[in-house]
DNA sequence: ATGGCAATGTTTCATTGA
């Protein structure tokens, strides 16, 4: 199984890119967020056209994530389902064809350290943990997947001195993903690339890519049966060069298949 | 500390992102 994440920052701009590029690297899943796109106008046919199901939790304007993957998707879920009035699609979880429980999620920016939006983002951590330890078993086949918009270590920020106790790699916000983490997942990405930074995202502005200002904040978290099966993780940073590209590149993860039932 | 870049809707600027 290949499995990608990829916040494409809007999926009406990028459909085109996004389609080419899943034509070219043929994933068996793609969690996407940032869609900033109601449901109705998600391009679902065009991925039908590739052999994708999707299972989509849209909205207008902001946030809004998505599972595309062959075969169907069952059991789907949108939010949290936690009884917590939130206006923000930010969570869906579904089951792929293989019976892996796969999660797209989006965390919060944040803003900046002590704002409202703030702490929204730690508090939606804090909700994404309990619907970890409530509902999926990690024990078995299941991964996590998004932008979390937290860089975890010093080898996850290009300027870590600068970066320091801002927003995106904060104490409060290193110690969120440390909990999401804790209910029993791996970060496949960095325990198969231990010494690389493996950068997911770089401003648009002051030429960040070319000069490799990155950061680390889009994670593949994996339970330790799937981390077992796990061959390789990759960025794909050619998705951010060229015309108009998010700012985030796929982050890819491939697994060895499983052994058949009985054998 | 500020601004720079991109997408969207509130559209010829404001808001948000990270």
């Amino acid at each position: 199984m290949k499995l990608a994440t990829w916040n494409v920052n809007s999926i009406r701009a990028r459909r085109d890119r996004v389609l080419e590029w899943m034509a070219a690297n043929q994933p068996d899943v793609l969690c996407l967020q940032e869609l900033k796109t109601e449901d109705a106008d998600f391009p679902a046919e065009d991925f039908r056209g590739l052999g994708y199901e999707a299972a989509v939790f849209g909205q207008r304007t902001y946030n809004g994530v998505a599972i595309l993957a062959r075969g169907p998707l069952g059991d789907v879920e949108r939010g949290f389902g936690d009884g917590i009035a939130d206006q923000q699609a930010r969570f869906v979880a579904a089951t792929v064809a293989d019976g892996v429980r796969v999660m797209s999620a989006y965390v919060p920016n944040g803003e900046a350290v002590g704002s409202e939006k703030f702490a929204y983002k730690l508090a939606w951590c804090e909700r994404l943990v309990a619907f970890l330890r409530a509902r999926v078993d990690t024990g078995g086949l299941a991964v996590l997947a998004g932008d979390f918009n937290v860089a975890p270590a010093p080898i996850d920020v290009h300027d870590p001195a600068l970066w320091e106790g801002h927003v995106l790699f904060s104490a409060p916000e290193r110690e969120a993903f440390a909990q999401i983490v804790g209910v029993g997942l791996v970060d496949i990405v960095r325990r198969l690339n231990p010494t690389s930074p493996m950068y997911s995202w770089w401003d648009y502005r002051q030429l960040a890519f070319p000069k490799n200002h990155g950061l680390r904040i889009d994670h593949v978290l994996v339970t330790p049966a799937l981390a077992a099966l796990a061959a390789a993780a990759h960025v794909d940073r050619a998705a951010r060069q060229g015309k108009l590209p998010s700012d985030h590149a796929p982050v890819v993860v491939e697994f060895a298949e499983r052994p058949a039932a009985g054998c």
